[in-house]
DNA sequence: TTCCAGGAGAGAG
DNA sequence: CTCTCTCATGGA
């Protein structure tokens, strides 16, 4: 809930508190169970299957941790942090957050991402706190784009405003990007202005469910060149070499080793090594 | 004050 | 193809 891929979710005594396809959801978990609350009137196996889909549990996850747990550096990564996964979040919420993401830190997207939905999305709450939906591509499409500079986005609210309009006016099929492979619905993505490499990658991993997908960042450039390849490298070495290097589930040993690096720290990862 | 943040577009070489 | 500059904003 707290490594970057969903700016949603706030911990609150215990709970996680979060907004995922309009519905406000209160969870804890307790050993093998998971405890849920929705603010939305769903029956309770329907609530299962949208969170085990969400949460990604219908993965073998060992699988994937065995298939990338090669050297000593994921190594930690993996027992510090197992049992976090790559979510499937919903496809428009995720391309407009990353859109937002660019040349950002995480507590202003999240602030950003707060401020459209209070003011374009709708109220959805369990009592206490209050939360929004997130904001559909006609609402942001029909406030216009002033509107959205009002919130705060700097030059990144043509790029959002734009995105919107051309979602609302039905000339971009977001349904049609669920279906097509990994680099297809990349280049797809990248035709919008304000959606380079990065973020490409991060819709591609985060909400269409290709595990191959690296979204290189800051972070994610620093530790492949100075724990593994040891010398400056551009984008297209590094993507190549960590496709080599981790195979087809690169996109889980990149959430591993980005949250290890930001949150332990990369100092520490290169102390790790004999 | 200066630097940096889950980058990308535009232009030059 | 790669390199460089610039783009708002706010927290450290």
């Amino acid at each position: 809930m707290e490594c970057g891929q969903s700016f949603r979710w706030q911990p609150i005594n215990g709970w996680y508190y979060g907004v995922v396809d309009s519905r406000q959801l209160k969870i804890r978990q307790e050993k093998q169970t998971l405890i849920v609350e929705s603010s939305d009137d769903e029956r309770p196996d329907q609530l299962e299957a949208f969170l085990r889909r969400y949460l990604d549990l219908n993965r073998d996850l060992s699988a994937i941790l065995n298939a990338v747990d090669i050297d000593p550096f994921i190594h930690r990564a993996i027992e510090t942090f197992r049992g976090m996964r790559i979510l499937n979040q919903e496809v428009w919420e995720c391309l407009a957050s990353f859109i937002l993401s660019q040349n950002n830190n995480v507590p202003r997207i999240k602030g950003m991402i707060r401020t459209i939905s209070a003011r374009f999305g709708e109220k959805v709450t369990l009592g206490d706190p209050v939360d929004y939906s997130f904001p559909t591509p006609q609402a942001l499409a029909q406030a216009g784009v002033e509107a959205l500079y009002d919130c705060r986005l700097g030059y990144r609210a043509p790029y959002l405003w734009a995105v919107s309009l051309a979602i609302a006016a039905g000339e971009f099929d977001l349904e049609a990007l669920k279906s097509m492979p990994y680099a297809e619905a990349k280049r797809k993505l990248m035709g919008f202005k304000g959606i380079g490499e990065k973020v490409a990658d991060c819709i591609c991993l985060f909400s269409l469910g290709h595990v191959q997908a690296l979204p290189i960042d800051v972070w994610v450039k620093r530790i492949i060149e100075q724990v593994y390849l040891k010398h400056n490298a551009s984008i297209r070495e590094i993507r190549q070499f960590a496709q080599d290097y981790f195979g087809e589930y690169l996109g889980y040993a990149q959430q591993y080793l980005f949250h290890y690096a930001r949150t332990v720290g990369l100092e520490d990862m290169l102390r790790g090594e004999r």
